[in-house]
DNA sequence: ACAAGTACTTACCCTAAAGTATGTATTATG
DNA sequence: CATAATACATACTTTAGGGTAAGTACTTGT
């Protein structure tokens, strides 16, 4: 994880926003590129490490497990480990995270909105 | 809006993505730092050009208007403007930017519901 | 005559996020 | 004895997004 300047300005309006503006407070949490597809992947179960990369097969290692524990540091995710070789780790969402299927859900449900056209029927309003 | 290099694996991977991951579709669309601030504005009500700026005050104009256009070319807000002087300019939401007012409350609910601490009720499941 | 307000535009710079590549530990299996 | 599989770690590079600063056009107010 790489050092964070305290004195950015990006750092200062992060700053700010999360105290105004609870949409960004969220995009603090599953902002990011790969965070919400991770989230979607694990909103329909818990899944191993490995599973998730065949899951997710554009996503490079280091983006994965890095984002698994940003994930896990803010309790979103849980990880569970055997102590067992091969390892065996599995990852699914805790309250917190379960929290966020209503919003995955809607996000997809617009998707999937816009892919059929459904908003685009009458002109373009 | 800078020049894209066509064969950055990170345009691969949005190209795999899009096509696959609903979730990603969305990222793709108001990802970023400001977009869902500004959709956040947006939802309550059309806005001129200036209350925007007073609304979320550590937004740069830069940022604002390249955002707005982005959002406009992407048909999720309607921009119209009065031939006076000075220019009276207004945003709001098209009818897509409308159905992404459902997200926008998911989002902003997991947020209450995370500053409550509704999720860490019991341990930290 | 000059500042102020509105809605932008443009050139240049900087940084955080993402990508590339390689390495680690442990055990089973051929 | 070397290879495979799993779940990571880490050094180094690139790039896309965001920030800074300054300018434009047109009119009203002082």
């Amino acid at each position: 994880m790489t050092a964070i300047k305290e004195s950015s300005t990006i750092q200062e309006n992060k700053q700010y926003a999360l105290e105004k503006c609870p949409v960004t407070f969220v995009m603090e949490k599953i902002g990011g590129y790969w965070k919400p597809i991770i989230l979607y992947q694990l909103s329909t179960g818990h899944k191993r490490y490995s599973e998730l990369k065949r899951a997710i097969p554009a996503v490079t290692e280091k983006m994965l497990i890095q984002h698994l524990k940003q994930l896990e540091a803010d309790g979103l995710v849980i990880r569970e480990a055997k102590p067992v070789v091969p390892p065996f780790v599995t990852y699914r969402l805790s309250k917190a995270g379960e929290g966020l299927i209503p919003v995955i859900e809607a996000v997809a449900s617009w998707a999937f909105k816009m892919k059929d056209g459904v908003f685009d029927v009458e002109s373009l309003e």
